[in-house]
DNA sequence: GTCTATAATCAGATAGAC
DNA sequence: GTCTATCTGATTATAGAC
């Protein structure tokens, strides 16, 4: 489950020289942190330590430059984190091990960022909503949904749904206690989510 | 479960004269469609057939527009729709009833645009995401962690966690589904999502 | 209370020097 | 290629007439 898997929506996965780099860590600061309107040119500018001119110079715009800031924090993020599942680990093991990867380790606030960011500008950017789904969701679901196929003593009678519902409760709970404040109002500890949500499908 | 028991969040059930009205119907109208920052004053002013002058002499400025119709529509749309769920009915019939709700009847386009616009300026506007969480997440998940441990004879240890994760499933599947494009990419239907969900909770 | 016209600010994008 | 300085358009908010 490799990313030349979306051809479609990742564009060539383009080389950016260390300048390039430069904006791009810069301009992931300020967008991550201050949303798409809330971030200015000037200010993405002085974080990369460049003036505006240079950044214009290597990308066509701020549509540009966001798209291809996200593009690259997506793809850079997921690369190194998905490929950890074993297929030989007993489900017990295996459910852990994506769950608390996902939560533990991929879900850090740099993360949590993105996708409220992605969200925010689903409308204006579908694609970026789209690579985001292709890159994340689609990888991690098609993996269970696998892995449930080949166990069926598991007893799961509709792999793509239960893998579907999987993943769709790690996203929700985080959004739920990351972006909207459940952690002060209503806080759960991620530990007793993962451990209901292993006991629910394996029982 | 009702709205008075989120006092410091509300701010007293204010009261709005027909013209507010009309101007928070033409302020959701654009909010919705175009977030906070793609919204001026001139498009809400034309939107709701006043001029930009009465919009500022009814409410302080665009932050405080933006909070009435937020909150005016999430309190609106909630009050409405939860209050449904009979306590003398079975389990599976209960769970049904309250997934099929939410998806099928809370749910709707403008829900859903609601839920992102709430998510896209969380940062800006945290009392909102705050409101939100209060009166959507907190009484579903107390209605059914309450339900839960009434049934002992369902199994769940952990009924809390059951229930944020109930939910959290619903959420999450929205957001994928109809936010992330997930409809296009990795469509599934929602009936499927509920009987797997149910199927999992009851066994 | 409501409208028209206007002030003041800010940010995206560019021109031109080096 | 990179920087400083500038232009231009849009937008929030207000002043003043009716």
């Amino acid at each position: 489950m490799t990313i030349q898997e979306i051809p479609s929506l990742i564009p060539a996965n383009r080389y950016f020289t260390p300048k390039q780099e430069m904006i791009l860590q810069g301009a992931s600061q300020v967008f991550l942190r201050s949303g798409y309107a809330g971030t200015s040119m000037d200010r993405v500018a002085a974080e990369a330590g460049v003036s505006k001119q240079t950044i214009y110079s290597h990308f066509q715009d701020k549509e540009g430059l966001f798209r291809s800031m996200i593009e690259r924090v997506t793809i850079c993020r997921l690369k190194a984190k998905l490929p950890l599942a074993e297929s030989g680990d007993r489900p017990e093991i295996l459910l852990r091990k994506l769950a608390e990867t996902y939560l533990y380790e991929v879900a850090t606030a740099e993360y949590v960022a993105l996708v409220r960011l992605i969200i925010a500008e689903s409308a204006r950017f579908p694609e970026l909503a789209k690579l985001f789904t292709e890159t994340v969701v689609k990888p991690g679901r098609g993996l269970l949904t696998d892995y449930f196929k080949k166990h069926p003593e598991l007893g799961l009678t509709d792999p793509e749904a239960i893998a579907q519902l999987f993943f769709s409760c790690l996203v929700g709970y985080l959004l739920q206690q990351e972006i909207l404040y459940g952690k002060e109002l209503v806080p759960l500890d991620k530990g007793r989510l993962i451990d209901n949500l292993i006991s629910l499908v394996l029982r």
